[in-house]
DNA sequence: AGCGTTATTGAACGATCGTACAATACTATT
DNA sequence: AATAGTATTGTACGATCGTTCAATAACGCT
């Protein structure tokens, strides 16, 4: 009757590049992992929030758990660029970029109770599954080495081992997240703050 | 035919008292859950570690996920008990507690690998389950206010919070055995024991 | 315009999930 | 010895899981 009206309303070309598909299914497998938990992990769950059709997710990937490994990888980019944007932005500590790490640890584009949901579930999935195991270790490596950076730049006369002190923030803060996101009474992040803050005036100190 | 050895070779009685038969499937459930993480809660996996029929599990609890809620107390129950039999047996510290804590945090008894394949399941249920997320809270509860006194203890005149040393030592313990368990090449924890210690060691010079 | 390529769909398959339930076996009480 | 109570079994059900696949639709290329 009206084909160029049924052209227009008609949802626009349905057919996407590849990378960009690819893209939509991580993005969507985030989603659900942040909403839900483990209990988002579904192919058709993840499916349908990229509003696509399950036989969809095997034609991009060989399996969902490549599609799981592919979104670890992307939240932990995020979460680095993430980190990098702050210090770039962090004008007063130029010299210091550990007390910017410390001061946005709880901010809402480095982590919040939803993507802490997400972080339990590669890591669940990291304890058996190989592929998920090497690319936590690669994911791993990655913010350590940057984090060593960091830490290089903060303290450029101090000789402690800072791929120690790399490791210990790395494990303190993961445990303040998992603390705060897991708390029945979801407060605020003042008091993970505050830990983390009296952390790093006792570090800065003593290194 | 052989009435008197049938009776002899087939399995003794097998009817138990409610109390010892949710027990077995409390630590059945554990052994499944640090055998094979997320995968292995299972209710026919379960029942088969107890070599229990599958529908044993429902007449003894009302769910899988009240079961999982009493394996969450029990190996937090367990864990508690390690922790107090450690400081009771390490004579030269007893003044000093938390140097006892941080000692035993990599000895097999307190946690492991396949313990915190456990626990990482238990923190994925919290995520989604208003029961485990109770769990969750009333053992963190009680954990914390264990910590607290042995860091009062440990620290008869600092004026320091101590909730606030209770939450970050327990936080970066959490963060270490994530660390040292998710890692692939599963070396000793000689690293991670070190970076407690040096903690431990700053903790107390500046407290 | 026609053709080959491939992105996309949705149904179908077999496996596994948690739970319900009737049947059975054991124990204790009388 | 008979009976009541209940622990135990194993099947069955409906739901959901990840994946496969033939059919279809959209695109690029000549």
């Amino acid at each position: 009757m009206f084909p160029s009206f049924g052209a227009v309303l008609k949802k626009k070309s349905d057919r996407l590049p590849p990378n960009e598909r690819r893209s939509q299914l991580i993005e969507a497998t985030l989603i659900c992992l942040m909403r839900e938990g483990a209990s988002g992990l579904s192919s058709r769950k993840i499916c349908a929030q990229a509003q696509v059709s399950v036989g969809l997710l095997n034609h991009h990937f060989s399996s969902q758990e490549e599609l799981v490994a592919a979104a670890y990888e992307e939240i932990s980019r995020r979460y680095h660029e993430a980190l990098k944007a702050h210090i770039d932005a962090d004008t007063k500590n130029q010299n210091v970029p550990i007390k910017t790490l410390v001061s946005c640890a709880f901010e809402a584009d480095i982590m919040s109770p939803d993507q802490l949901r997400a972080w339990v579930v590669f890591w669940s999935k990291t304890i058996d599954s190989k592929l998920m195991r090497a690319t936590h270790d690669r994911i791993n490596q990655r913010l350590q080495t940057y984090l060593i950076q960091v830490l290089a730049k903060s303290l450029p006369n101090s000789n402690v081992d800072l791929q120690v002190l790399a490791i210990e923030y790395s494990a303190l803060t993961d445990g303040l997240w998992l603390d705060w996101s897991l708390n029945g009474q979801h407060q605020s992040s003042q008091l993970w703050q505050t830990i983390l803050n009296q952390w790093l005036h006792r570090t800065l100190m003593l290194a």
